[in-house]
DNA sequence: AGAATTTCTGCAAAAATATGCAGAAATATT
DNA sequence: AATATTTCTGCATATTTTTGCAGAAATTCT
């Protein structure tokens, strides 16, 4: 759908220029772009862009992109967070039969590298760039099985 | 003030350990905790402490702390556009739910960097060689919608 | 093309959050 | 210690945000 897509384009880039408090605002900022909408379905595109809105310096609210960072949990009993423990290791994310690793700058070969000396049968193969791992899973095999896997096996991951 | 400094970091401990998605769920941390206080006084704690409320991967609201990144602001709107006029591109195929980008040799990693900073939420990922770039595409994005978003990051892409 | 299915959106109402105000509590001043 | 000053908090309410629902628009399938 290209009329939303856009809409959401604009408001990415609306939000990264201006320091805008409420939705009204950020509405007036869209029609002001030609896009037609009410606040309810802006409320949606935010929720989908994952904006978050929080008090800034001066003491007025501002709408804010996601980044990773902000989504990061302590001393939850999940597999995943144990493996954000790992020097370097950033985050995982899976879409079909393909797993993500991102890490950071450098650690890629490096994290790549234990993974494929651990003899995970669940994954067939790795491919390291510098702060990203591809992972290619076994056919029929479930994500959460290949975290499981990967904070087992691969040593020092904790 | 001994209490509030104390009810402060106990919120934000809460808050960096558990995903909560309402100021309720909070308060009711809170008091579990033993702090004694109103939604009123909540919502003025979580101004003071820049906590910001997102959609997480979930579908449901959380609070999170906040970081340096989500307060930085371009100069321009269109900058984030300007940023991707890099030259180099020359192809890009899909299969599954990969895409390869061709590049003029040297391009890749570039074009891969403006990609990753575009923040296009089709894409979970990408890695570049030298004239090659591998695209990891979210489950259920078609083809076509992954060129619509990347139409506007990188020149010539169609 | 036409039907079936999925996605999107406005409306209206519910739910959640922010805030003015006044008193309470804490801190500073004399 | 008493008084003045600043900070904190609850209450009640205004404001803002989210969502169920039903129809519209778009996309996919036959």
């Amino acid at each position: 759908m290209k009329v939303k897509n856009n809409r959401l384009e604009a408001l990415r880039l609306i939000i990264s220029s201006q320091q805008l408090g409420s939705q009204d605002e950020l509405l007036i900022a869209l029609q002001k772009e030609g896009f037609k909408l009410t606040q309810a379905t802006l409320s949606r595109d935010l929720k989908q862009l994952k904006v978050a809105k929080a008090a800034s310096m001066s003491g007025n609210y501002v709408y804010v992109l996601p980044n990773e960072t902000m989504y990061k949990r302590v001393s939850t009993p999940n597999s995943v967070r144990e493996m954000m423990k790992v020097p370097g290791f950033v985050s995982i994310n899976f879409s079909g039969n393909m797993g993500v690793i991102k890490t950071r700058p450098g650690y890629a070969s490096s994290i790549a590298w234990n993974i494929d000396n651990s003899d995970i049968p669940e994954i067939i193969g790795t491919i390291a760039g510098d702060d990203t791992i591809f992972i290619v899973i076994k056919e029929g095999v479930r994500s959460q099985e290949v975290i499981d896997a990967l904070s087992d096996v691969v040593p020092n991951m904790r």
